[in-house]
DNA sequence: CTTGACCTTCACACCGGCGTCAAGCTGCAC
DNA sequence: GTGCAGCTTGACGCCGGTGTGAAGGTCAAG
C-alpha cells in the first residue's frame, strides 16, 4: 500500500505491454482500478499488472468485457465464494458458445467444400463442352 | 425474358424469405442485377429467385460480398471458366481462414478449461480455509 | 380526391475492442 | 521562458450485413 508502489500508466503499459488505450478501455468497462493523483494522473498499484495480465488472457479466451468483470473478482485472492459462484455461469456459457461456434464453423467449412466440389464438377462438363466444341470448329 | 415472367423487390422478397432492404444491399455490392421499369421500380428476372439462394448459401459459409461478386457468375451457366480459375484462390482462403478460425475457436476453448480448472482449485481451497475458519471460530 | 400498399434514395445505428487525433494540463530539464 | 515527455478527457473510425426511419413518388381502388 506504500505509494512508491505506484506507477502512472505509461509504465504499467510498458511492463504489460498493453497501450495505454487499452488500460483505459478496461478502467472505464470496469476491469482495472486506479488511483489518482493530486494531478490527475491515474497511479497503479504494483498488483495491477497480474490483474491485466488475466485480463488479457480472458479477452483471449473471447470472454467480452462485461463477462470479465465479473469473473475477475473470482479469480484473485480474497473470499470471492459468492462472485464466484455467480459468475460460474459465464463461463460454462462461454464454453458453450464457443462450442457451438465451433460447430458453426465446421458446417461452413464442410458447406464450402460441397460448394466447391459443384462447382469442380460444373467446370469439368465445361471444359468437355469447350472441347467438343473445339473439335467440331 | 417476357416481362411477365419479372417482379418487384417486395415479391422476391417474400419469395426468397430476404429482406428488400438486403436484396438492395445486394445490388449494391454488385451480387444481383435487376432492370428497371419506368417508373423506377426494380423488376428482377424469374432466376433471380436462385441467385439470391445462392448468395445466401455463399454468405452463410462465411464469405464476404467482394468474395461472392467474383464467385457468383463461376456457379451460374455460361462460359465461366476464366472466372472460375480466377475466383478459386477465394475459396481457397476461405477455407484456410475458416480452419485458422476453429483453430483459434478450439484454442480458446481449452484455454478457458484451464482457466476454470485453476479457479476450481482455487474454490476448493478457499472452501478448506473457511471450513477451518468456522471450526476455530 | 383520399387512402393505402408498394416503391425509391439517403443515412444513422449496431457491436466491441482499440487506433488515433485533438486540445489542453503537469512537471522536469535546459 | 521554452521545450518536451507524459498525462488528461472526448470523440471519430473500423468492419459488414442488416434494421429502421425519413421524405417522397406511383398507381389502383374506394
Amino acid at each position: 500500500m506504500e505509494e512508491r508502489d505506484r506507477m502512472r500508466i505509461g509504465e504499467l503499459a510498458r511492463r504489460t505491454g498493453v497501450s495505454t488505450r487499452s488500460l483505459r478501455y478496461y478502467e472505464q468497462r470496469g476491469l482495472l482500478r486506479a488511483h489518482r493523483d493530486t494531478n490527475g494522473y491515474r497511479a497503479y498499484d504494483a498488483e495491477c499488472v497480474e490483474t491485466v495480465g488475466r485480463i488479457r488472457e480472458l479477452l483471449a479466451t473471447g470472454l467480452g468485457t462485461d463477462d470479465i468483470r465479473e469473473l475477475l473478482p473470482c479469480s484473485q485472492g480474497g473470499p470471492a465464494l459468492m462472485p464466484c459462484a455467480l459468475s460460474w455461469g459465464a463461463i460454462e456459457r462461454q464454453k458453450a458458445q464457443l462450442d457451438a461456434e465451433i460447430a458453426e464453423l465446421e458446417r461452413r467449412r464442410t458447406a464450402l467444400g460441397t460448394y466447391a466440389q459443384i462447382m469442380r464438377e460444373r467446370r469439368t462438363q465445361d471444359e468437355a463442352l469447350a472441347a467438343r466444341a473445339l473439335r467440331s470448329a
